[in-house]
DNA sequence: CAGGATCCAGTAGGATACTG
DNA sequence: CAGTATCCTACTGGATCCTG
């Protein structure tokens, strides 16, 4: 028998980085991607459509700060800055200057940040799909919290 | 040509609810489910491990509170009692008590759960397979931020 | 063991005002 | 337009103490 298989190589490889551990690097990466923020950054500027190559949806390009600003309803200037300088450190969007008049200035996907809204279109679109079953047991488990005050 | 296809329904049926929009519900739970906690919580319960059906990884199964305590480092008991709660409360986790003594809970996956924890382990494991990525990139924008300031 | 209840510091994040 | 800077509040979340 074999000592070490592909995919056991590969789970030593990803053991370097375990986010189970409070001191691991990884672990403050999983905070700072696990935001609202992020995921529905990551959305407006994928496209949020369909798998690439789908007709229907919207294809991910570059947008301007007023269009993402417009698209992620309720984000303050703020934070949709903030957001961005911090995806853009970390390699996942590229800011584009054009010195027009006024300055026009575009967020764009990299690689690295195609494949991170890969696995968070996932996030953003569990929640729209699952919004009434949650909602269902939401109710469920209030009501067994009143009934049990008697 | 047909007005409406099967994929032009799902999404209007998708549509329903849109995470852009501040005032939908699904932004709040969005908001709940993007979540270091929420994650790692969930991958514990999980097994973290390869797909289901593969030998190497741990399967999910159900987690005492203190197991679940211990395997996520630095969660705080006020912590981890709230994430547990909450998933519970959205129908992701059932809670088993056995009246032993002292008192035995345990945490189990359900069917939604184990749907949600499908894509967040998707984070989790982006996180770690991305973070020596991620420190390049932070390394170089760091250094042209300094290198900028001359 | 598995929490509930409190207290309290730190920070996330909104509102507002100003700039190239 | 695309931010930066500042102020300020509210909530997150840790530490601690207590209970069935």
């Amino acid at each position: 028998m074999p000592t070490s298989t592909a995919s056991q190589r590969r789970a030593v490889a990803k053991a370097e980085y375990d986010a189970f551990l409070v001191a691991c690097p990884s672990r403050q990466l999983l905070e700072r991607i696990s935001d609202k923020w992020v995921a529905l950054v990551l959305a407006a500027l994928g496209g949020d459509g369909p798998r690439p190559g789908a007709a229907s949806g919207d294809e991910p390009r570059p947008m301007r700060f007023s269009e993402l600003s417009r698209r992620i309803s309720g984000v303050s200037q703020k934070m949709l800055t903030q957001t961005l300088r911090s995806l853009e450190r970390d390699g996942m969007v590229t800011r584009t200057v054009t010195p027009t008049v006024p300055v026009t200035v575009t967020y764009e996907l990299t690689g690295l940040g195609r494949s991170l809204q890969g696995v968070m279109r996932g996030i953003k679109e569990w929640a729209e799909g699952h919004m009434e079953e949650v909602l269902t047991h939401r109710d469920d488990y209030d009501h067994r919290q009143s009934d049990a005050a008697d």
